[in-house]
DNA sequence: CCATGTCCGAATGTTGACATCAGGTCGTGC
DNA sequence: GCACGACCTGATGTCAACATTCGGACATGG
């Protein structure tokens, strides 16, 4: 008997699909960034309408993954040092919420998925496999743990981040050093245990920005330093500074099972 | 001479204008919680399309404010003491990132602009301002912190919690009680004035968590105790990972270019 | 040669009509 | 009387066409 036996079995719109299928196109390299994402050519490409296009690409840019403007064609974000600050500062806040909420309220069965994933990560490590298969395991072990805390607002507020965090590790691919990746699993496997443990709170929490702020520092090693160590001022345009930004449609709230694929 | 002279004249789609057209009447109680939000009635009533209707009501439902479902009406969301818990969590964790990025980055102008509004809420409240007048101030003064902390991705995370923050606070009145009203004028003035001194982090980050937690439990103080919502967590985490606790989510919201109405 | 005004192509913004689906109601058989 | 199934109504999901706007290229005047 599952907790959940049936994963509810949702009715998905053509919106999903399309959001779907252009978000793994974007990760799988077909539009690189700063690539144009034009609505007409997609539509016929996808063998649907325009508007159920508009649509999915509105969900895309709730993610952060696209952006658009007034009568401008979207466009496929393009990963700056500024970027990778503000989304791993603000993953850095959720995760650390999402792990001590967890460790109240994770259950047994959520405890041993995250045990497994750490093995399979741990596995496929040993194995050789590609970064792609080690990120979508990184990935389904934190949204097991945002799902494990039961907080329907902090899934969707991580939901917002996660396909930037995803392209932005997929497009500098940091992991690629062997070392790097043994860390990244010992982490996770020490994030598991704490959880199981269940006890100290300030330790966990104090983890978990640890754990964002390692894959901060790798990438962000990576791309050409703006300023100081501490970046402040680093507004730039990307976003806009009113905090007014049009974007994106409504969100569905939950979505247990991780979409990314890019196995 | 404005840091930035010109705000930029945005070009709004209806999208936007019904959007925020939608937001106004849910605040302004046309549609009570739990009410239908169907599209052709809205169309009519607005005099665009449903497409716009449809937009608009997507990026609602991305603020969190109405809820829909595969060929079911939308609806206004209903705040129970499990969505009140879920807000004000997530608030929190944004608020405390929101503070402490602030501390490093606030220009002389955001400092003196948040001592405005504190200087106006109490005017305010002197003034026997109503409910809706001092919360939009508040939701003013902590957008501006957002602004400040110039973090575009968490300034998106915020605006996705912020209605949800501004109805339940108006719909349960909770700012009735003259003492509570000086109370939260005096935590406002507190943050501003531990911002504009620029040093102590660990305390911002307390004292906005604080500020958050307080609003959390004067809600939940109004609303029938849910049993399942969750044994600990309601009062929970007493015990601050950081030295800085958590959680704790925060009060009002509210939005900066007056859309919000009621007042 | 630079600045200004105008035109054009292309993409998005918007619209109204058609297709599909959920929920409730009524009717039927046991 | 109860359970099951068909029907109908109303809503949303989807589609193809029209209107508006952006950006650049071209021509023009100083």
């Amino acid at each position: 008997m599952d907790d959940e036996p049936l994963p509810k079995a949702v009715r998905r719109g053509l919106a999903d699909e399309v959001a779907d299928r252009v978000r793994d196109a974007v990760f799988a390299g077909r539009f690189p960034p700063g690539a144009p994402l034009r609505e007409v050519e997609l539509a016929e490409s996808l063998g649907v309408s325009r508007g159920a296009v508009r649509e999915g690409l509105a969900r895309l840019q709730r993610e952060g993954l696209i952006r658009t403007g007034w009568h401008r064609p979207t466009t496929v974000v393009a990963a700056t040092a500024a970027d990778v600050e503000e989304v791993y500062r603000v993953r850095a806040a959720l995760d650390r919420l999402a792990a001590v909420t967890a460790l109240r309220r994770a259950t047994p069965r959520d405890l041993d998925e995250l045990d497994r994933l750490v093995d399979e990560m741990a596995a496929e490590l040993a194995a050789g496999a590609g970064v792609p298969r080690l990120l979508a395991l990184d990935m389904a072990f934190h949204d097991r743990i945002y799902r494990a805390a039961g907080n329907g607002r902090l899934t969707a507020a991580w939901q917002a981040v996660r396909s930037q965090v995803f392209l932005f590790q997929l497009q500098r691919v940091s992991l690629a050093r062997g070392q790097y990746r043994a860390l990244v699993v010992a982490e996770h496997r020490e994030l598991a245990r704490l959880l199981r443990a269940g006890g100290d709170e300030h330790h966990l929490d104090r983890l978990a920005a640890e754990h964002v702020d390692t894959a901060r520092r790798s990438l962000l090693a990576l791309l050409p330093d703006p300023d100081g160590t501490d970046p402040a001022g680093t507004d730039t345009a990307g976003t806009d500074p009113d905090g007014t930004d049009p974007d994106g449609t409504g969100p569905d709230g939950t979505d247990p099972e991780g979409t990314t694929a890019a196995g």
